[in-house]
DNA sequence: CTAAGAAAAGTGTATATACACATAAGAAGG
DNA sequence: CCTTCTTATGTGTATATACACTTTTCTTAG
C-alpha cells in the first residue's frame, strides 16, 4: 500500500539539500574572498570573462546557467568598481562583456584565497567525495538543462 | 614545477558548481510548484514546520542551515499570507514559530508537486547519481560546518 | 540583588536571483 | 521596401541571502 498524503521528507529534497549546500559552501568562499573584495559569485564571473575573453552577456549567462536578467544586474557593481566594461558591437543590440586591467589586478589578488578556499574543502571532503561531488552536481545541471 | 599564477579553473571550483547547479534545480522545483503558490524555499520551510513542530527562530535556522537574520525575512511572506504565526513563550526573547491551518492546507496541495519534481529529477539521474548527490551534498554540509 | 555577560531577535544595507513585461535592432519573406 | 519574426537587452517587482550593528531579555558571577 502506498502513503496517500502525509509528511513530504525534506532530508531526501534535492532542491533543500543542494540550498543548503550552497549557502554553507558560499559563507565558506565569501570569507575566505573577503580580503579581495570580491564575493565569489563575483569571483566566478571575473574568472570566466578572463579565461574565455570577450563575450556578449547572453554567452556569458549561458555558460555559468544564470537567468539573463539575473546576469545583467550581478554585473553592476562589478562595472561600478571598473571591473567590467561593456562596449558596443557591430550589432548594435550587443554588448560585449571586458574584463578590465583592474578587473585582472583584482583577480589574480583573490586567486590565492580561493585556491585556499578550494584546498580546504577539498582536503575535508578528500579527493573521493570531492570528486563525487563535482560529478554529481554536473549531472544534476545536465539533467535539469535538458 | 608548480604553477605560479594563472587562470583559475571554474571548472573544479565546488562554489561555482555549486550554485550553478543550486540555480537550475531551483527553477525546477520552482516551476514545478507554481500551481501551488509557494516558492521551493517556502515549502522547505513549511515541511519541516509541519513534520518537527513548533519551534524557535533560531533551531529553525540551525536545521535548515539558513542564517538566523535571512531566515527572519524569509518567513515574512509566509507570515503575510497566514501560513505561518509566530506566538510568544514564556522566554520573552523567543517567538515560536507554528505552522497555521492555512499554511498545512497550502503545504499539502503542494506536496504532489514537489513529489513531482523529485521523480523527474531522480529519473534522469538515475537511482544512483540521485543517491551520490545527496550524499555528496550532506558530506558537504558537514564539511563546512565544522 | 545588581552589574556584567550571553542569548534571541530585529534593522540597515548590499548582493543574488528570476519571472513577466517592455524595447530596440537585426533577419527573413514576400 | 515593409511587415513579421527573432534576438539581445533592460525594468518592475518580489524573494533569498548574509554581514555588521542594535535592542531586548535572560542568566550568572559576585
Amino acid at each position: 500500500m502506498a502513503q496517500i498524503t502525509m509528511e513530504p521528507d525534506i532530508s531526501v529534497c534535492a532542491h533543500a539539500n543542494l540550498r543548503k549546500a550552497m549557502r554553507s559552501v558560499s559563507q565558506t568562499y565569501d570569507a575566505a574572498l573577503k580580503p579581495s573584495g570580491l564575493r565569489a559569485t563575483q569571483f566566478t564571473l571575473l574568472a570566466v570573462l578572463n579565461n574565455r575573453g570577450p563575450m556578449p552577456l547572453t554567452q556569458l549567462a549561458d555558460i555559468v546557467v544564470v537567468e539573463r536578467t539575473t546576469l545583467s544586474r550581478n554585473l553592476k557593481p562589478l562595472e561600478r568598481d571598473g571591473f567590467v566594461d561593456s562596449r558596443p558591437t557591430a550589432d548594435q543590440r550587443v554588448r560585449e562583456l571586458v574584463i578590465t586591467r583592474k578587473g585582472r589586478e583584482v583577480l589574480k589578488k583573490a586567486i590565492p584565497h580561493w585556491q585556499e578556499a578550494q584546498n580546504r574543502l577539498r582536503k575535508k571532503l578528500g579527493q573521493a567525495q570531492w570528486v563525487d561531488l563535482l560529478g554529481a552536481l554536473s549531472a544534476t545541471v545536465d539533467a535539469t538543462q535538458t
